[in-house]
DNA sequence: TAAATACCTATTGACATAGTAGGTAAATAA
DNA sequence: TTATTTACCTACTATGTCAATAGGTATTTA
């Protein structure tokens, strides 16, 4: 299951490729079209900066930007970069996890193979493929 | 994320699969050789009870078995009844869910055809190609 | 009658989710 | 300078899910 965080950053990076003009765009105007509390987004937003996706800039005309090309931003980045991992399981999603069973996992070749599609879905989508 | 109702399920199925010699297998034994919590298994293994995907028998002798063949229980049939939905978001798991930008959302069409393919992917494993 | 088993109800601790509340800092325009 | 607009910050909260645990009852066989 995908999270808010996931959907609504991207819900975000679409409105701000869709209204791009130059400037910035304030997260009200954002949240209002996208009708999504504002209070809530202004989390998710300031990961996202602090992510490196987009652009924020304080004060009376201030507000956030693409600082790519929207052809040049991947879904799977995006989710993966909010949502934290997009593996179906912890022995996959977690690096460092250890499992004393995983020699003789009888399921772990399954998780892998349908990490690997989800992972080439989500790559092989770009933000533009959305607009 | 796939929960431990759905992993545990599935390697419950297994072994049953694997241990099958005509007779009920306690549940004590599966536990065991699983390494997972006989208590925590009662209640998963009551619900696939309940769900028509094994048997199970009270007193002496008894424990749970197959009801089927292993090759006609798909993988998908066994996460879908356990962890209730595969869909990646609400508005696709929920079909009662009625979601007032539909028709305008930009992003419902990706998670419709990744809907697809997590389906396509789990219905065409069948319980054999686990063991 | 004793043992082994499934089946039942209730409870719990930890954590995540999806927010809300109220403030501070920064930039611009009057 | 001052007011306004904006991002940014810390803290809090209600609800629910996850992964169990605890202790009992019903059922079947030997």
């Amino acid at each position: 299951m995908i999270s808010t965080r996931g959907r609504y950053a991207l819900r975000v990076m679409i409105d701000l490729a869709e209204n791009n003009n130059g400037s910035y765009i304030p997260l009200k105007d954002i949240a209002a079209r996208q009708e999504i509390s504002k209070k809530y987004l202004e989390i998710i937003v300031k990961d996202m900066v602090n992510a490196g996706l987009i652009l924020g800039a304080s004060g009376k005309g201030g507000g956030y930007q693409l600082c790519r090309k929207p052809e040049e931003y991947v879904v799977g980045e995006i989710l993966e970069l909010m949502e934290g991992s997009l593996s179906p399981v912890a022995c996959l999603a977690d690096k460092s996890y250890e499992c004393t069973r995983r020699a003789a996992c009888k399921t772990l070749p399954m998780w892998e193979e349908f990490d690997t599609l989800v992972h080439n879905y989500f790559y092989g989508k770009k933000l533009t493929d959305l607009l």
